[in-house]
DNA sequence: GTCTGTGAACGCATTCACAGCA
DNA sequence: TGCTGTGAATGCGTTCACAGAC
């Protein structure tokens, strides 16, 4: 139980950073924006240095990050930006669809529901649950809300791998117990809380508190210096 | 404009690592949490080790972590939780209150201001911004929502230093140069795009179909190295 | 000249291991 | 014995610098 450690993933014998995937899915993400864009449209190719200036990640950094996985691009040209573009999103994983169920239904979660970017990007909210008999039977952005117990069958039948948690902290451990049991392997868990789970499963955790106090400290500090 | 880079705040001539403030920012929550539980109560002091369980961080960790910023625990015994607690929110800078302001009030910026997390822990939303005219004038939360156009004069006059950003993507960069403008220094952004700022500007950024995405590599790959 | 791909160098963060104190 | 505080060792990720392709 608990995971922090080393990524024991490899490709053809190397491994992988763990904050490589984080860059690769924001290049993907910038990408697929740029390309949208007038001039985006016009181009073919794009260097690192472009990259980089979109996304503010390091060119070398790019580069080392995309040679994990690959050569991608051309010598004295640059990366084909619609091959690279669907390169990386099969090296992420968003090439294909994949099924999300979100647990709770709250201010976040129902944020969550009627956001746009997930369809856009390979991800379909199937299902929503809660607890609050209010809002069973209700639908959001056309999602079906179910009460929490009809959940672990839910994601058994619909073979759903990745959940979203957005219920208050003391729900949250049991919740993702009873996620890991219907089947679900991969959990954004906004609950503010260091969730137990076995090894086999991978969360992120986005704590906005966290997040917050994070900036403060810079804040702080640098009020403290000038005193 | 841009910042990656190595952190050069120092502490006592001491180099603070990025990480440790997120760690340190997870043991403050936790062990708020923690206080107020039956047992938290009960109990005076903490050893690193407990703090590992809860929080699922490395002890050893934990314990570099804090002496970076001064001794806080007595061998052979351990933390005193109070103490150990309210240190954290002084160096965190979370021992005073912060006003804070949202702009954008789509549905994850009304779900922000809904959220209750924020109240406890020094974080004061004092407004809210957007452009809908629909929108201005009402109250959420008794958050009064303005117009984005009283934005910079707002954070102008009442001094405020944190924003966080929850408009379209097509706008938050044009957002965070006005919230500069007026003051800002430290953004939470929930816009998917890498905001350009001057170096002395700190910004997090919070992207939730990145965080997915990242899921999805660990998925992908499992079901790729089983095929 | 341009820009990628990559080994090698570097530096930062984590982990180890233990001295020191209760 | 229990647990902190911390130098020293390790290892990982980033940056550098350049060979090679266009």
């Amino acid at each position: 139980m608990k995971k922090n450690n080393p990524i024991p993933i490899k490709n053809n014998r190397k491994i992988i950073p763990q904050p490589t995937i984080h860059r690769l899915s924001i290049c993907h993400r910038c990408l697929e924006m740029y390309s949208e864009t007038e001039h985006g449209k016009r181009i073919n190719t794009i260097s690192s240095s472009d990259i980089s200036e979109i996304t503010g990640i390091n060119a070398n950094q790019i580069r080392k990050d995309l040679a994990y996985f690959g050569k991608f691009g051309r010598r004295g040209i640059g990366y084909p930006i619609k091959d690279l573009i669907s390169s990386l999103k099969s090296i992420l994983g968003s090439s294909r669809r994949w099924d999300i169920v979100i647990i709770g239904v709250g201010n976040l979660g129902e944020a969550l529901l009627r956001y746009r970017g997930f369809q856009n990007r390979g991800f379909v909210i199937k299902a929503a649950f809660d607890i609050s008999t209010s809002k069973i039977g209700k639908k959001v952005n056309n999602i079906k809300i179910m009460h929490i117990n009809q959940m672990e069958d839910y994601i058994r039948e619909h073979n759903i791998k990745i959940g979203i948690i957005t219920v208050p902290v003391g729900s949250a451990q049991e919740v993702a117990d009873r996620m890991i049991a219907g089947g679900i392997v991969s959990i954004l868990n906004f609950a503010p809380i260091a969730l137990k789970y076995p090894s086999y499963v991978k969360v992120n955790a986005i704590d906005i508190s966290v997040e917050l106090e994070r900036l403060l400290f810079y804040l702080a500090f640098n009020s403290r210096v000038s005193d």
